[in-house]
DNA sequence: CTCTCGATGTTGACAAGGCTTACATCATTT
DNA sequence: AAATGATGTAAGCCTTGTCAACATCGAGAG
């Protein structure tokens, strides 16, 4: 492989190549505009190749969550790893700019169509991400849990409320700076 | 009019009938499983009939929804009417039920495709049903503002995720219970 | 009471998109 | 070099949202 013909009856790559494509189309178009078509024409490949790779759409869809969660996980490992002052505060403003920055991805991520529960695949990836938020604040007991799901729900309804656009933004307001306030009471 | 003869031209209040089939399709399929076919076939009308009172499928989508933030409202009142000890726990309580027993029309209530930006009226029934619980804490004050955002936050927060499945039930655990200890704290 | 007209439904058809089946091509193994 | 499994193509089926042209009804004008 490797000659970069651009005429060869073989893509030599094309799941990684879908899901690369896929994830561009879906931070610009979302989930509804990101069909089978147009991605394998993004690709350069016949409508029907993508079916090699993915039993069916939802299972690509489900893919790219899984690649999401990796991602999100990535960076909320990495702002624990560099221990700040308040973890579940640094932690907090990371998912929610997460969120933001990627707000199909992280839709997606969560949409109900994707059923978690029928995908270990997802649920595993899942799982992996909200350990790191679990970890900082678990104490194993009872209030620990609490106090662990209390800070999640906050943080994910910021996240979802602000991508919404449900929260109004005052003119000339900051929202990192709104988004730090909300979240400095955990 | 008023002859039930079952096979009558015209329906005699067919956009009634369709937001009422589709509420039910909607609860028990879901978004997706809600087609405008079905939907048709349902209340013995013809798929093109729809569209004498909705424009698209979007717009009855939307129209759903709207009557979904009518029927949130109207909970959300009742309790504050009700003038218990502690309002805020008590609306953030019957925001989560709510979500709970509804939960494929919250979903659609806040699904990311119904863009409240460019409907109106869609906007104002969601304006009307988050004032109720603005109300409650705004003191108009800039702390109150955080105060209620954070409130708000948490509450559709715990909504979502229980929605999900994210947040694991252990085994013999009361919902209720769970909700109001992490309510609890507003 | 009849006639007309706007509102409401129906019929037939189109286009888009998910999916499937049969076939073509390539790469690798023996 | 021939066989074989993996990968892509071609062609088409089916569902579904949408629209245009036609049919039917109800209510007011004369």
């Amino acid at each position: 492989m490797s000659t970069l013909s651009n005429s060869r009856y073989h893509h030599g790559n094309l799941r990684q190549a879908l899901l690369e494509a896929g994830l561009v189309i879906l931070a610009r178009d979302g989930e509804a505009g990101l069909g089978l078509r147009d991605l394998a024409r993004a690709v350069g490949v016949s409508p029907a190749a993508p079916y090699r790779h993915f039993d069916s759409r939802a299972a690509l869809l489900e893919a790219l969550a899984v690649t999401g969660f990796q991602r999100f996980t990535a960076r909320m490992e990495a702002v624990a790893a560099s221990k700040p002052e308040n973890p579940l505060a640094a932690m907090g403003k990371t998912y929610v700019v997460f969120a933001l920055q990627n707000p199909n991805l992280f839709r997606l991520m969560f949409s109900p169509q994707l059923k978690k529960a029928a995908q270990p695949g997802l649920a595993m990836a899942a799982d992996a991400a909200f350990d790191t938020l679990r970890r900082v604040v678990s104490d194993s007991s009872a209030e620990g849990r609490i106090k662990a799901l209390s800070a999640w729900a906050k943080v994910h309804g910021l996240a979802v409320l602000l991508l919404d656009g449900q929260i109004a933004i005052r003119a000339g307001e900051d929202t990192e700076a709104l988004i730090a306030e909300i979240i400095s009471s955990l």
